[in-house]
DNA sequence: ACATAAAAGGATAAATAATGTCTTTTAGGG
DNA sequence: CCCTAAAAGACATTATTTATCCTTTTATGT
């Protein structure tokens, strides 16, 4: 429970090394996959999710490859994360109270939501910026 | 990521519902299942896993059944959570940094670290005594 | 002793989710 | 037109979750 998955992990490190790289040049995928160590393929699917959404722009083709979406101070860890592994919900009733009839007058629900709030303030507090500084 | 799973849920709602009952009463395990609206034999598991490690007291035989371990006031939520989840770990690497050969300079991980922290110290805040109290 | 009640423990099965690969399609550059 | 590289979708594998069933152990009452 309550545990990054693989895929969550490596969208961080893809999107941080793109962070790190210089504003101007495309990376190509096969280069970050390598750099971070991510099987290609499953980076690929993730990639595709971050441009859907603007985190990051793709260019097809030759000379092809990523750029960050908008400057690194600018994205947030929560939003990479929620990227990929979807909003943060320590548990379903906290998504969808409707679903659990003693969500009326269960006392451990808003449990569940002060646990969300905490979690999502602290990746909301994280920039890419804060994540590339001093790292090398 | 980052959702509690069924038997964390169940073993929630047993758990408090057994703190809502007279102190000195054994509970049935079969009529606790049913107030709580959980498979009898799924909160059979979650109860030997309580009874381990003293969270509740069980009574074999006729007549038998079980008693919270320690009064409701001195059982956190983090106890329940953590007994039949495991550990509170938002990442492998705060678990086992060592198996991250990133984790001397990694920036995340101390995020993750933190997120650990923030978590655990909501639900170390509940104490089952709250989730009773005036729920009827 | 014996029958009964109830939890403990183990084995197993079905459903779901995570992890990763492969193939085909689409777009851009030369 | 051809080469390159990402997008998209289908597929395969494995791990985890979510149970269920069955046997064993322990306690109680008669
Ligand atoms: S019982 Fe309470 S905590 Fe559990 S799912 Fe329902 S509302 Fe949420
Ligand atoms: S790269 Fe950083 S955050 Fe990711 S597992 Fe390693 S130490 Fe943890």
């Amino acid at each position: 429970m309550m545990e990054l998955t693989r895929k969550g992990e490596y969208a961080i490190r893809g999107i941080v090394y793109l962070a790190g790289r210089p504003l101007d040049k495309v990376c190509l995928l096969s280069d970050i996959a390598t750099a971070v160590d991510v099987p290609p393929t499953f980076l690929a699917k993730i990639f595709q999710q971050f441009s859907k959404i603007g985190l990051v722009k793709s260019f097809r083709g030759t000379g092809g490859g990523f750029l960050l979406g908008r400057p690194a101070e600018n994205i947030t860890l929560l939003e990479v994360v929620e990227a990929v592994e979807g909003p943060i919900v320590p548990n379903r009733c906290v998504a969808a109270p409707a679903e659990c009839e003693r969500s009326g007058y269960c006392n451990v629900h808003p449990v569940w939501r002060q646990v969300q709030l905490e979690i999502k303030s602290v990746l909301e507090g994280v920039s890419l910026r804060e994540l590339v500084e001093n790292s090398k």
